[in-house]
DNA sequence: GAGAGTAGTGTTATAATATAACAAAAAAAA
DNA sequence: TTTTTTTTGTTATATTATAACACTACTCTC
């Protein structure tokens, strides 16, 4: 039985719960300005959330934006992360191309980078501001 | 004779020379000190620089370091970047890998979203860094 | 070359994003 | 229980980026 998964703190707990519900990208400020009822104050108090959250895996940082989303669970390693962005309405989504892991899974010491990690962020528009 | 390219301005040629010697990923304001005496005395000029070099393809932004270097020409089209960082020190390589420029390439419409740009960083390791 | 339009500049102020540092409380481990 | 680690609350400040406005310089067309 290893249960590795230790329980988050309150403020995790709130950070996260918020980030699940949007079900959006949204910026650190933004979170701090939803959960300040709930006894967040301080950035500090949020981006300590957002840090621990990062770590374990339970959400993404989205850098183009600035922004944080939950992990959708297809997500193979925390790692290694894909998401496809709207450019005209930001929607967001993780995407899990097990091709596309694998073959840059498969990428060993590229250029002598011994590769831990990636992120790769693909820009276009979706469905909804197509039409 | 369609020479589409432009002449770049005063303060971008200052910026842009700047970033190519570097040799780097550079931050703005970091710039904004090394070209203060060169004339440019407040961020959004040159922040005004960098999006133009941006958007003609002269430089590119590392999202995740708020960073800026120079293209090394062997970027396919200014839509579509691959960069190796060592998260040790930082040192960034533009990555020119046609396999994998052709595989993102390939993926048209995925999730919905008619692709038109994407970003890849990719961490880990450089070789002096692990000696 | 005058006038209109576009791109670039200089400047001040401020917005938005993120972290340092310190003291105290709570939880986990020894 | 004592110690250690983690989390919290708080104030202040650092870092990154843009808004807004007035002015200049460069194209393009007539």
């Amino acid at each position: 039985m290893k249960n590795k998964k230790k329980e988050l703190s309150k403020n995790q707990k709130i950070v996260l719960d918020f980030i699940q519900k949007t079900n959006r990208p949204v910026k650190a400020y933004s979170i701090l300005s939803n959960v300040s009822k709930k006894g967040l104050k301080a950035p500090p108090q949020v981006y300590r959330a957002l840090e621990k959250l990062i770590e374990v895996g339970e959400i993404h940082k989205i850098e183009s934006l600035n922004s944080f989303v939950a992990c959708n669970s297809k997500c193979v390693t925390p790692h290694g992360t894909i998401f496809s962005i709207c450019k005209s309405c930001d929607q967001t989504t993780e995407v899990s191309n097990t091709n596309l892991f694998k073959f840059l899974s498969d990428i060993k010491n590229m250029d002598g980078l011994e590769l831990s990690g990636y992120n790769l962020e693909l820009f276009g528009t979706c469905k909804s501001c197509k039409t």
